[in-house]
Order: C-alpha cells, then structure tokens, then sequence
DNA sequence: TATTGTTATACTCTATAACTATA
DNA sequence: TATAGTTATAGAGTATAACAATA
C-alpha cells in the first residue's frame, strides 16, 4: 500500500533489499503500525519480491518485465495492430509504440503492412525474436518458481486461486 | 510481471480500469500466454487493484500510499531522526526530506531539534496530523477490507499467511 | 471527419552528486 | 574528517496534445 519504488533499473535491486530488510521481522527498529496488518501491503511486499527476482533473471540486459510482457503478447497474438496491442497492455499509444520500436530494433519483431489500410500494421515476432523468447520465457518462469519457492504445492496452488477470486 | 503503471495519479485510476479489463477473464480477446501462469502476474494483477481502491479512497487529494504510509511511520515512530526513517521506509534521504515537507507544509507533522545535536532533528506528528491519521487509517482500512471482500474469513487468513510465507 | 501511429512536451517519481551546517 | 539534511540535476517511465498520413 506505500513505499514506492525506485524508476531506475540500475539502483532498484538495492533498494528492493533494503524495503525487504526495513520490512522483514527481523528488523525491529521500526514500528509499521497499520501497514503490517494489511493484506494489501502483505501484496505489495510480494510483489516488490517478485519484481526483484525477475530483474536478477534479466540481469543486466535492458530487457524490463514490462518488455517480456510485450514480446510475449505480440507472440502469442500475431499480426495484432498496434492499437489493439495498447489495448491489450493497457499502455497508450506512444508507449506501445516505443516498446515496439524496442525490439524491432532488436529485429525481434517486425511491423507488416497490412493489405488494405496503409495507416496500421500488424506486429509479429521474428524467427530471432521467437529464439529469444523462448530463453527469456524460462528466465520468467524460473523467478516466477523462486518466489513461491517456500510454498507446498497444494499451498501455491491455493495462493493462485486465492488470488485470482480477488482481481477476476 | 508487467504491464507497467502510471506515475500519473490523475490517470492512473482510468490505466488501471482498462489494464483489468483487458486481462480479465471476460475479454477474450487478447492471449496473454505465459503471462497468465504466472503467481507474479497474479501478484501484481492484484496488488495493481488493491492499489486502485487505495487511490479512489484517497479521492482527488494529493495523498498517496506512499504519503500515508510516511505519517503512519511516523506516528508510530515518534521522534525518528530523519536518516531512519529514510531507512524505515526504504527511500533515499532527498526523498525521505520531500515526503516529510509535504506533511509540515500540512501542519501534520514537525521537526523537533535534538537536544545535543543541531544537525538533525526528530520528527513527531502533531495533533492535528494525529486527527489526519485516524482518517486516513480508516479510508485506508476500508480499501483493505474492499480488496479482500470476496474471500471468506478463512481464505483471507490463508492467503495472509501464505503472502507473508513469501515475502518474510 | 475519423483513425492510426509518431513526435513533442510535460509531469511524477526516484536517485546520485554537490552543497551547507554542524560535530 | 565525518555526518545530517537540503538543493540541484539527471534519468526512467508515463501521459496528453499536436501532428502527418491515410481512410
């Protein structure tokens, strides 16, 4: 429910450690009052948790969760017209647009003409770029077991549903 | 895992509504791939909603989470020098210094000189800061409440725990 | 006129670095 | 020299508005 994060990719890992030891219990200088009693602060701290794990996966590539998340919905999606893929992230043109350009600069995916409207284009992914995400998809999926790591599995599997009654 | 947010609080709530609506389960438009098993997506699908309900709480202030959680600290750390709560809340010293203008430019809090050190000084909500807070606690409280009002008692305290097996 | 996408601009948030004042 | 805090500056990310091309 608070304690905003760093935008800088770069210091963002020390400062996620840091907001989890200030947290953590086995700090006791602080007092949290409210926050500690919140589910919604319990959520942030996961995810602050898992934004880290996922950025040490990604090391010190530019590549951001937001990016995988890109690439992932163009791929699994191709041919989708850029306004649709804002839609599709909730992100607005210009950003989508910038995000694109990202990667095509990457040539892992390319802007196609579509036939018939030469305003738009539909964006696919690239043989190289469908390389790549098959190696940033296991980097994803490996941060996402180190989180619930500490979880049995009938646990995570109630963590999930537990979680998606709540934002379905 | 994605899906990025606005640091614009006057159109984050919109953001918000149209990144739910484009990942929610009817919208069968978009598929989101891998995304959507993931716990981290699930995380900050969910921590994006309670989020929401937090700023619509907070109304058209200038209050934030963030800003919240600074007096709250506050109040429950009377007399925190300046650099510990900066530790406290895992922000940087100028960020730390901001937060705290913000509320004594609001007559909610103020810095006391230390006794024996015209370097520093501690930092005490005032009275009026105090009647701020209990508020604030209880907009705060009802969003918690809001977030989590699909869950039975049982399944709230489950997922409390298995949060916090997480994150601590 | 409406739509698609890009460029220009502004805003919020954050951090690091430079600075002032005390110790 | 070291520490507490403030001010200055820079950088990432986002959005809205203005623009160009096309329908």
């Amino acid at each position: 429910m608070s304690l905003r994060m760093s935008n800088n990719p770069k210091s963002g890992n020390a400062q996620s450690h840091r907001l989890h030891r200030a947290v953590s219990s086995d700090e006791p200088d602080f007092d949290h009052g409210l926050l500690t009693e919140l589910t919604g602060f319990s959520i942030k701290l996961t995810w602050l948790h898992g934004r880290e794990l996922l950025r040490q996966g990604f090391e010190d590539t530019d590549i951001t969760p937001h990016r995988f998340s890109m690439l992932e919905v163009i791929s699994q999606n191709p041919g989708l017209k850029q306004a649709r893929l804002a839609a599709a992230l909730a992100l607005s043109h210009p950003a989508t647009s910038l995000a694109i350009n990202f990667w095509e600069e990457r040539d892992a995916v390319e802007r196609l003409t579509i036939p018939g409207d030469r305003r738009s284009f539909g964006i696919f992914t690239t043989r190289d770029g469908e390389k790549r995400l098959k190696r940033l998809r296991s980097i994803v999926r490996e941060a996402d077991i180190a989180l619930t790591a500490e979880l049995t599995g009938p646990e995570l599997a109630e963590l999930r549903r537990l979680l998606k009654k709540i934002h379905s």
